[in-house]
DNA sequence: TGTACATCAGTGAACGCGCGTTCACTGATGTAC
DNA sequence: TGTACATCAGTGAACGCGCGTTCACTGATGTAC
């Protein structure tokens, strides 16, 4: 089926776009060929070059993709919720479900590519990518944080996205064993309850003075 | 030079091993050639089988080594500590340093490794290897956590344990960029200053009451 | 609106390459006497 | 202790395979008249 039109075509390119972005998720780069991600759109891998001008170019575009899906539908939870505290809940639960943990494909880039991306020389179009979409849900995040000022909205933002990240990536990784559960549940239980503080260490190797509370409420809804 | 003495290609098996345990954490375990590997040990590639059935089997000899080599370090830090409470500020503080970020051969598998450990299927050699080594560095966490019993102190450990390995993991992906450091920065202030709680979300998805505030004190050291 | 033809999206064979694994071979090691 | 020989650690060519990328080709699309 040689030459289709050009809206056809426009079609195939988000396809495969569309298709990248679960794949690459799901396996990493070079767990999926150029092949594959034709073959997902309904194509053979002799076109790809026709849409994309190499495998690295598209992992750029990919991810970027990615990192959309994910910040609109946190966009979207957020403004589901009467306040603040009621999206970010939303955000933590969602992101610690066991869906999450089962369904790769579906989930945030940012913890099935790190390590991918990690690897990447500093050069790679998938870098670039993969630093702007994890600003934008960092951003998304610290809307919803409390805290006296942008700048310790944003600090709880960074915590709790590291939180949230670390316990997805482990909980995969230990997926079928206990541990697996236990690192939802536990980032779950420090993230939304009211922590138990971790113990102030006596001879700590940089200690610092405790930082004062946050007690002024913003009002923006994000 | 065919043939060495029998100590000599113990000595071999146990540089490939090592070497392994180095460059998959570096560049990942597809990332690494048979022939990178042996080359890494002064050898051909040839020789291969000799030592290991299978370059899957080397990946859970490897992984294996790796956590060993990390549980070796944490209770050296942990002894090295006064009391329980500098011994958990000590493995935060070496895990969340600049140096860890830059040395990904010489860091923790359980954050270099998570991506492809998940990917793998649940048969393979690296994953009970990877499994078995995070719950040993889990256990010497938890043995300088407070809380009022074992199980507090395991969830603790597991949430430390969660946001230490994503602060790491993302302060990877986004090298080079300000916000590596920003994660850094963030995990540390929240695992070892007395950290303002997160608020108490009024209409969470799944709301539930304020856990009892730990105030008894273990005496055991690990 | 109808015809003639240039454009170009997609096909499938082919390229050079590196991979994990196998195997015939080499010659020093280790052992039996 | 010295000799004869079986063992086997390591070599390097070779295997089949899949990869990213290129390219001559096809024929419907899109356009000029």
């Amino acid at each position: 089926m040689p030459r289709v039109s050009r809206a056809e075509a426009e079609s195939h390119r988000q396809q495969i776009t569309e298709a990248s972005a679960r794949l690459f998720k799901e396996r990493g780069i070079n767990g999926v060929s150029v092949a594959d991600l034709m073959g997902a759109a309904g194509l053979t891998h002799g076109g790809f070059y026709g849409h994309f001008e190499s495998k690295d170019a598209l992992a750029g575009e990919a991810v970027a993709h990615a990192f959309g899906q994910s910040a609109e539908r946190w966009r979207k939870r957020v403004a589901s919720q009467p306040d603040d505290a009621a999206g970010r809940a939303l955000i933590v639960d969602k992101f610690l479900s066991a869906p999450s943990v089962k369904e790769v494909g579906l989930g945030c880039p940012s913890v099935s590519l790190a390590a991918d991306v990690a690897r990447e020389s500093a050069a790679a179009p998938i870098r670039s990518a993969y630093l702007d979409g994890l600003e934008a849900l960092v951003g998304i995040l610290a809307g919803v944080e409390d805290g006296p000022d942008a700048a310790a909205r944003r600090r709880a933002a960074i915590a709790d996205y590291a939180t949230m990240a670390g316990a997805l990536m482990l909980a995969r990784a230990t997926e079928g064993a206990p541990l697996s559960g236990e690192f939802l549940a536990a980032a779950r239980e420090r993230l939304l309850r009211a922590p138990a503080p971790a113990p102030a260490p006596a001879s700590a190797p940089a200690p610092v003075p405790a930082r004062e509370r946050a007690t002024a409420r913003k009002t923006r809804k994000a």
